[in-house]
DNA sequence: GTCTATAAGGAGATAGAC
DNA sequence: GTCTATCTCCTTATAGAC
C-alpha cells in the first residue's frame, strides 16, 4: 500500500482536521475538504454521516490518546509522591502532551497543534459540548491532584489558576506561527522542552503564591 | 427620541457585536444580524459596504477607546516610577480595560467581552489581519514598559511571559459564563476587582521567576 | 435612507446507479 | 464503497424603486 494510497476514510480525517484547525468548524465547507482528501463528497456523508459527525470523530481521533498520556504522566506524578505530587510533575503532565501535537515534526504539526488550540475557542455549540463531555475528567483529575500538591491553597483559587495556565496554553497551540513572529524568533516553537520549561518556571510561582483574600 | 428608536447604524452594530461574539464571523449570517437589529438586509450595506466592512466596524467602535484605556493607565504607572514602572502597575493598566468590558453591566456584558476574546482566535484572515494592525501599537508599548520594569529579565522570555497573560486573558474574556459554570461560582466574572486580584497574583510571580537557560 | 426583489453561487445533505 | 446528479435552502451582495 502507497504512501498516497492511505484509506479514503483517514485521508478525510487528514483533511477534515487540517481545514478545521486552519478556519475553523463554521469556516470549512465539507467541499474544502474533499477537495484536499481527493474523495467524493457522497463518501463524507458514508463514513461520518454529517459534518459535525466529521468533526466529532475528527476530535475523537487525537483526544483519545491526548488524553490517555496526560493521565498516564499524572499517575507517574502522582506515584513519586502520593500525599505531595511534585506541582512541576502535575504542570508537565497537564502541558507536555498537548505542546507535543504542536511541535510533531512535518506536515501534521500545524493540523493538530492548532485544532486542538482552537476548539477551546470554537463558537459552533455542538463542537463546544462534545469537548467538554471529552475533557471534564481529565479536568478533574488534574484538579484533585493540584489540590493534594498545593493543599494550603483554596479550591476558589486553585481552580482560577488552572484556567489561567490551560487558556495560555490554548493561545499558544492555536497559532504557534503568530508567537513565533511576534516574538521575533525568540519563541522557537518548534522546541518543545523549551517551550515546557518556559511554561513551568512561570507558572509554578504563581501556584505557589498565597490565596487571593476573597471579600466575602 | 424614546430607547428603542437608537439609529439603525448603532443597532446593526449592537447586534452584530453580540452574534460575531456568539458564533464567530463564519458562525454569523447578515440575516440573523438584521433579524436582531429589526433593520432591512439592505441597510447592512448601506451603511457599511460587507460583511467584512461590519466586523471592521465593530471592532473599531470598542478598540479605540480600549486601547486609549490601556495606553493611559500605562502612562501613569510609568509616571510612578520612570526608571522601574512597578510591575503590578503594569499588568493592571493591561488586564483592567478588557476585564472591564466582560462585566459591563447588564445585556452589554457578554456582547462586548466575548468577541474581544474570540476575536484573538478568529479563523478568519481578513479579520486576524485587522486585529494585528490595531494593537501592534500596544502590544509594544506594554512590551518596553514591561522591559524597565522588569531590566533583568531578557527580552526573549519577557515576550513568552506576555503571550501567557495575553492568552489567559483571552480565555476569560471568550467564555466566563464557562469560566464560572467550570469553578462552580468559586470564580465569580462580575466582580472585576476580585477577577484582577487573582489575576495580578497569579502573574507578578511568574514575570520575577529567573530566565529560563536557553540551550544556545 | 430605506425598501423590494433578485441575482449568483455555495452550503449541507440525499437518492440511486454501479 | 464509490460515484453522479440533484434537492433544498441559505449565503453575500446588488439594482433600482420610493
Amino acid at each position: 500500500m502507497a504512501a498516497n494510497d492511505v484509506h479514503r476514510r483517514d485521508r478525510i480525517l487528514d483533511a477534515a482536521e487540517h481545514a478545521f484547525g486552519e478556519r475553523g468548524f463554521d469556516g470549512t465547507s465539507l467541499r474544502n475538504i474533499v477537495l484536499e482528501a481527493r474523495v467524493n463528497l457522497a463518501t463524507v456523508y458514508y463514513y461520518f454521516g454529517s459534518k459535525h459527525g466529521l468533526m466529532e470523530a475528527v476530535l475523537r481521533r487525537r483526544f483519545g490518546p491526548l488524553r490517555q498520556e496526560q493521565l498516564d504522566l499524572l499517575q507517574e506524578a502522582e506515584r513519586k509522591n502520593p500525599s505531595h505530587p511534585p506541582l512541576e510533575a502535575v504542570l508537565r503532565a497537564l502541558l507536555l502532551p498537548p505542546l507535543k501535537l504542536a511541535v510533531a515534526p512535518a506536515s501534521k504539526r500545524q493540523a493538530i497543534g492548532r485544532l486542538v488550540g482552537r476548539i477551546v475557542t470554537e463558537p459552533n455549540p455542538q463542537t463546544q459540548d462534545f469537548l467538554r463531555s471529552q475533557h471534564a475528567d481529565v479536568r478533574a483529575a488534574f484538579l484533585r491532584v493540584l489540590h493534594s500538591s498545593l493543599p494550603e491553597l483554596p479550591l476558589a483559587d486553585l481552580r482560577w489558576r488552572f484556567e489561567f495556565v490551560t487558556g495560555a496554553l490554548s493561545i499558544i497551540l492555536c497559532n504557534p506561527r503568530k508567537l513565533e513572529r511576534e516574538t521575533r524568533g525568540a519563541c522557537n516553537p518548534v522546541d518543545v522542552d523549551q517551550v515546557l520549561a518556559e511554561m513551568i518556571r512561570f507558572f509554578s510561582p504563581g501556584f505557589r503564591a498565597p490565596a487571593t483574600k476573597h471579600r466575602l
